[in-house]
DNA sequence: TTATTACTATACCAAAAAGTATAGTATAAA
DNA sequence: TTTATACTATACTTTTTGGTATAGTAATAA
């Protein structure tokens, strides 16, 4: 199982906007305090914005803020923007030998498997926000509570 | 977030075993059964044999055989054969833009939130078997109770 | 003993993900 | 109005993963 780079660096970028003095970033500010190239910060907030995540001012004094505070956006929107879910509808697709269908068809042992890691997966990103993680006071029984 | 290829086709082979009549399969059946090509599914065999899941036997009437019984074999050593985990030592090496260390080194907010995700996977499949789930009777509220 | 069937190993090819290069458009300050 | 600074878009290169081809070794049954 893998966290994919986009993933990966797209949350970080997310973060930086909590500790940003005013919430605005430039593109070269994301980019050096993350250590990315700028071309590759680009794409990363480029992702972020047709999500509706962030909004990009252009020009001289331009860059990029949040839509909303930090307490207000999902986990679950920000991974959603950077790639696919551990399980789901695509992943029958993926790994289905025969054309049509998969030969697992209506009784997919693994199926059930990683979909039970997603549900706990989801559960937890769709209750925490961006600001839980920056504020980086979650711990394990917190998370494991918060699916009821 | 991803399963590997190696995960999801290797864990189907593994499953395979559970339901074979001896407990003996060749290459020729684990392909032809999960419509895998003859290569592929040896590569795969040869992950699993080398991780000491399954024995190989040559020659004419040769095959793999499970090493122990399936309700005691972890799927924690299945995956570990197949991949690494979703958040471990490894990803540090990975995302780190500086030569040497991370730059998040010591406060790293993401790699907080991979890591609990990564707890919980850990903690189900140190305890399900490969019969847990070839059995095809895991339920959810099963798995979230299994952690303690 | 020989042919058949099976595992084993290595090299190779293809597709997807990761990351870069470059050229352009918009805006505000000088 | 010009220039500097910032976002935007597309094409390209590299690396990793996924998967194939092929040649070889071992063991058994005829």
């Amino acid at each position: 199982m893998k966290i994919t780079a986009l993933e990966e660096y797209g949350l970080r970028c997310m973060i930086l906007f909590s500790a940003a003095p005013d919430g605005r970033l430039t593109l070269p500010e994301i980019s050096s305090q993350e250590g990315l190239s700028l071309p590759y910060a680009g794409k990363l907030l480029m992702l972020l914005k047709k999500a509706g995540l962030v909004k990009a001012v252009r020009g001289r004094s331009g860059g990029f803020v949040l839509i909303r505070p930090p307490d207000e956006i999902y986990l679950k929107e920000i991974l959603a923007a950077l790639g696919s879910s551990l399980y789901g509808s695509h992943h029958c697709d993926r790994y289905s030998i025969d054309d049509e269908s998969c030969r697992h068809q209506g009784d997919c042992k693994v199926g059930t498997l990683w979909g039970f890691f997603n549900q706990h997966i989801q559960s937890v990103i769709e209750k925490v926000t961006l600001a839980d993680v920056a504020d980086g006071k979650l711990n394990y029984s917190q998370l494991t509570n918060i699916q009821t």
